[in-house]
RNA sequence: GACCCUAUCGUCCAGCGGUUAGGACACCGCCCUUUCACGGCGGUGACACGGGUUCGAAUCCCGUUAGGGUCGCCA
C-alpha cells in the first residue's frame, strides 16, 4: 500500500530526544505506515547558538532505537533535501523574496516581519475540530518576526516554507504550536500555497500536571535504553499516551497498530507519564519475547557489566530461567554473575539470614552429599531429593532450600532454586555447597 | 491579562442520550509458591461545579472553576 500522504518529525538538535518529541515522532511514523506514506525527518538547526552535535546524534540514536525508520532524511537522502535547514539558505531566501516584493514584510529595527492580513483563521484540525481565531487586534495578535537583523530565519517561516517545498500533506505535533498554527496559515495564503492538513496532539504531562521537561524522570528516551527498557515497551507505551485501539487492549503489536491508527482517534486531553505502567508493560514484553530476543537485548548490559560468559550458547540456558523474573534489562548481570565465575560476593543480609544458623552446615553438607551421588542431574531429581532428605534429617523443606539457594548464587533471591541447581551443574554445586558448610562450621 | 485546547477512579484508556459507569497500572486482601516474580480471585476508588435541552444525561448546549498551551529577533 503506497499514498501521497507525506509526514515529518522536525526536531530542533538543542537537547536530548525527549519522550514527547519521539512521541510526536511516533505518531507521525504510525501516520505514514497506517497511509503507506512517507515519514520525513528534518533537522531543525537554524539557532546555530543551541544546535550541539550531540543533539543531533540523540535524535538518530533515539529515533532507531525505537525502530523508527524514517524515508527521508539524514542517512535516507531523498529528493526534496537538503533535510537540515542549515543548508537551506538559498530557498528561504527565495521565498523571502516572494514575500517582501508581495508587499507582506517590512522592516523594524533591523528585523523583518510578516504584516498579518488581520482577518479571522478557521483552522480544521483532524484531532481537535473546527476551530476559528480571531487576528484582528495587533495588541493580541503582534506582526511575528521572520527574520533577525543578523539574517538568520525564524522558526514560524521556514517550518512553513519546508512543509511546502517538502510536499507535506499532513503536519502532526504538539499542541503547544495549535496557538501559532493561524499565523502559519497566514503565510501559507501570502505564499500561494495549499496548506497541509493539520492535526495536533496532546501534551505530556508529570504526575504531577506539571509540564514534562528535560530533567524530569523518564524524560530523556536514552534514559530507558540505560535503564534497561526494551524499545518495543517503551513505544508500546508511548503509543498508549492519548491513543487507544478502543478495546481495553493493552499490549499490541506494533503492526496491529500501525493498521488500527487514524488521527480522528486521538485524545484531546494532556496525558501524564506513569512510570509504574511503562515499567509494568516492559514486564510484560520482556515475558512475551523469544529466547532470542532476550538474549539480543539483554548482551549489550552484560559485556558492560564484564561478565566471562564464553559463548552465546553458555547464556542460553542461563537467561532461560531469569527471563521471567526480572523486570528490567539492566538486571540481567546481577542475576547471572553467579553462573559465571566463582568469585561469589556474598549479600551480607542474606549470610546473616540464612546461613548463621544453628546446623546450617550440617544439613548443607548432608544435601551436598546425596547431590553428589544423584545418577541423573535434572529439575525433578534434585527436587525429589532435597524433600527427601529434609524428611530424613526431620527439617522442613525451606531449611535446606534457603541455605542451599544461598550457599550457590550468595543471594535469597533468584531464579527457581531447582532450575538454578541444574543449569549449575552437580560439581560447582556440590563445591560450593560444601566450601559453605565449611565456612560457616569454622565461623 | 487576552486568545486557544481540555475536564470519567491517584494515573492511562473505554463510554459517544437509557450501563449495577468497563479495562489496565498503582494500592489493599486472599490463593498459588517455603526465594523473587508470573498468574488467579476479590476489594477500595471517578463522571469538577451550576444551569439548561430531553420522558431520560458522563454523553448535547451555556456558564463557572480548574489544568494545560500560545501571545519571543526559541523551536
Amino acid at each position: 500500500m503506497s499514498s501521497n500522504v507525506r509526514v515529518r518529525f522536525a526536531p530542533s538538535p538543542t537537547g536530548y530526544l525527549h519522550v514527547g518529541g519521539a512521541r510526536t515522532a511516533l505518531f507521525n511514523w504510525l501516520y505514514a505506515r497506517h497511509t503507506g506514506g512517507t515519514f520525513i525527518l528534518r533537522i531543525e538547526d537554524t539557532d546555530k547558538a543551541r544546535n550541539t552535535e550531540e543533539a543531533t546524534q540523540a535524535i538518530y540514536d533515539g529515533l532507531r532505537w525505537l525502530g523508527l525508520d524514517w524515508d527521508e532524511g539524514p542517512f535516507a537522502g531523498g529528493d526534496h533535501g537538503p533535510y537540515f535547514q542549515s543548508e537551506r539558505e538559498a530557498i528561504y531566501q527565495r521565498y523571502f523574496d516572494q514575500l517582501r516584493d508581495g508587499g507582506h514584510l517590512y522592516e523594524d529595527n533591523g528585523a523583518w516581519r510578516f504584516r498579518s492580513p488581520r482577518k479571522s483563521v478557521t483552522l480544521e484540525d483532524l484531532t481537535c475540530g473546527k476551530i476559528v481565531f480571531d487576528l484582528s487586534n495587533p495588541m493580541t495578535h503582534p506582526d511575528i518576526t521572520i527574520r533577525r537583523p543578523d539574517g538568520g530565519w525564524i522558526f514560524h517561516f521556514v517550518n512553513v516554507v519546508d512543509d511546502i517545498e517538502m510536499g507535506m500533506t499532513h503536519v502532526i505535533r504538539g499542541e503547544d504550536h495549535l496557538s501559532n498554527t493561524p499565523k502559519h496559515l497566514e503565510l501559507y495564503a501570502a505564499l500561494g500555497a495549499e496548506p497541509p492538513r493539520f492535526a495536533h496532539i496532546p501534551l505530556i504531562l508529570n504526575r504531577d500536571g506539571s509540564k514534562m521537561s528535560k530533567r524530569d524522570q523518564g524524560a530523556s528516551i536514552a534514559g530507558y535504553r540505560e535503564a534497561g527498557y526494551a524499545p518495543e515497551a517503551v513505544r508500546n507505551y508511548l503509543c498508549l499516551l492519548g491513543w487507544s485501539p478502543k478495546d481495553n487492549r493493552e499490549i499490541l503489536e506494533i503492526d496491529e497498530i500501525v493498521s488500527l491508527f487514524e488521527l480522528s482517534k486521538i485524545n484531546r486531553r494532556n496525558a501524564s507519564f506513569d512510570l509504574d505502567k511503562c515499567y509494568w508493560i516492559n514486564g510484560q514484553y520482556l515475558l512475551g519475547m523469544s529466547q532470542e530476543r532476550f538474549l539480543e537485548l539483554s548482551l549489550p548490559y552484560i559485556d558492560a557489566a564484564g561478565i566471562n560468559y564464553g559463548s552465546r550458547e553458555a547464556l542460553v540456558p542461563v537467561l532461560a530461567i531469569i527471563k521471567e523474573k526480572i523486570k528490567h534489562l539492566n538486571e540481567v548481570p546481577n542475576w547471572i554473575s553467579y553462573f559465571f565465575t566463582d568469585a561469589i560476593e556474598p549479600d551480607a543480609e542474606a549470610v546473616e539470614k540464612t546461613l548463621k544458623k544453628e546446623g546450617v552446615a550440617g544439613r548443607l553438607r548432608a544435601l551436598a552429599d546425596r547431590y553428589e551421588a544423584l545418577d541423573s542431574w535434572n529439575v525433578a531429581a534434585l527436587e525429589e531429593t532435597l524433600k527427601a532428605g529434609a524428611k530424613e534429617l526431620g527439617v522442613k523443606n525451606g531449611d535446606l532450600i534457603h541455605p542451599t539457594r544461598v550457599a550457590v548464587s550468595g543471594r535469597s533471591v533468584g531464579p527457581s532454586l531447582y532450575h538454578m541447581l541444574e543449569v549449575l551443574g552437580k560439581e560447582r554445586v556440590v563445591a560450593r555447597m560444601r566450601k559453605t558448610a565449611d565456612e560457616q562450621a569454622s565461623a
